[in-house]
DNA sequence: AATGGCTTCAACCGCAACCCT
DNA sequence: TAGGGTTGCGGTTGAAGCCAT
């Protein structure tokens, strides 16, 4: 027999957390720092097992992260990462700053989900006259994160920088917490290995909006169907998810210096070859059939 | 106003990977 | 190297809010 769930014991509260535990949770943090979360309850005295603790944490206090709705251009990048990932939560979100897995399931599961079907179910005559690929759930969605990249990416440095009209009380203790995650190297280092799009938004070495339609590029797809992207585990100890992250990024960035360092135009994928292919007015199609599906999106 | 169905999302659970001794 | 403890991740649940009747 196993070892108990460390929330079975006896005098753990579980359920909702009250602004006041919060505000012992934010404290404690702010003076030791996240991590050892063993020693959470027992040194701040809250009534919640280490791992809850952490969830609220991660998932809901910790500064920086954005709340609401979220954008079209994000959404885009959540279909685009889905298609290219598939349910690795902690991945894609590597790739939204400020939003949590936990948000972007969320929404994937509650919205992105839903308009898939419809788009599907909108575009099904033409995908089933389409014998040529075998992942149509693929192809759809990359048509849909192509239908919103072309639309909103190449406003994404506006986008990015753009602050979210959201307020609400989390932000408000998270506000507190804004000087100390500055000189915490801890969470710098975290930020910082993060995201790509966090380069480009703290002015640094820029990306081009080209170069990150790229990125999330459709060179796993060949003739034969969707490839997952090769990941080299060999160069990391054991292959965990978070490895896999770091590696999906270093491909990126990989890719990325390569297109620059030739200064040659990259080349079309499949999919963008195909789209183009196609006739321009395509995108206005997809466009149209979502209108007439679904006014909200 | 009451109620029942639907939607959303914070929180929980179980498992796997990682870390430490 | 093994084993126990800790942390992270993805799937699932359920309470709360919304909306139609």
């Amino acid at each position: 027999m196993g070892r108990p769930p460390c929330c079975d014991k006896v005098g753990i509260k579980k359920g909702p957390w009250t602004p006041e535990e919060d505000i012992i949770l934010v404290s404690y943090i702010q003076q030791h720092g996240p991590g050892n979360w063993r020693s959470v309850p027992t040194n701040t005295g809250l009534l919640r097992c280490s791992k809850s603790c952490r969830l609220r944490w991660t998932n809901y206090l910790r500064p920086g992260i954005k709340r609401g709705n979220f954008t079209p251009h994000e959404e885009g990048m959540i279909i685009h990462l889905q298609a290219l990932l598939g349910n690795k939560w902690a991945a894609i979100a590597s790739y939204l700053p400020q939003r949590t897995d936990n948000d972007i399931k969320n929404y994937w599961n509650t919205h992105l989900k839903k308009k898939l079907n419809k788009f599907q179910s909108a575009l099904e005559p033409q995908m089933t006259a389409d014998n040529s690929t075998t992942s149509h759930q693929f192809v759809l969605n990359e048509r849909m994160s192509l239908d919103f990249t072309n639309q909103h990416f190449s406003n994404l440095p506006t986008a990015i920088n753009q602050g979210c009209s959201y307020a609400s009380s989390t932000e408000n203790i998270s506000r507190l917490l804004q000087g100390w995650m500055g000189s915490s190297p801890k969470n710098n280092n975290k930020i910082n290995n993060n995201s790509f799009l966090k380069e480009e938004q703290e002015g640094g070495d820029l990306i081009s909006n080209e170069e990150i339609v790229s990125v999330l590029s459709f060179e796993n797809l060949n003739n034969e169907g969707w490839q997952k992207p090769k990941i080299d585990h060999q160069s990391t100890s054991k292959g965990s998810p978070n490895e896999e992250k770091v590696n999906i990024t270093s491909m990126v960035v990989a890719e990325r210096k390569l297109q620059r360092s030739d200064n040659s135009t990259p080349p079309l994928s499949f999919l963008e070859k195909w789209l183009l292919d196609e006739s321009t007015g395509q995108i206005e199609e997809i466009n149209q059939i979502m209108e007439l599906s679904d006014p909200i999106f």
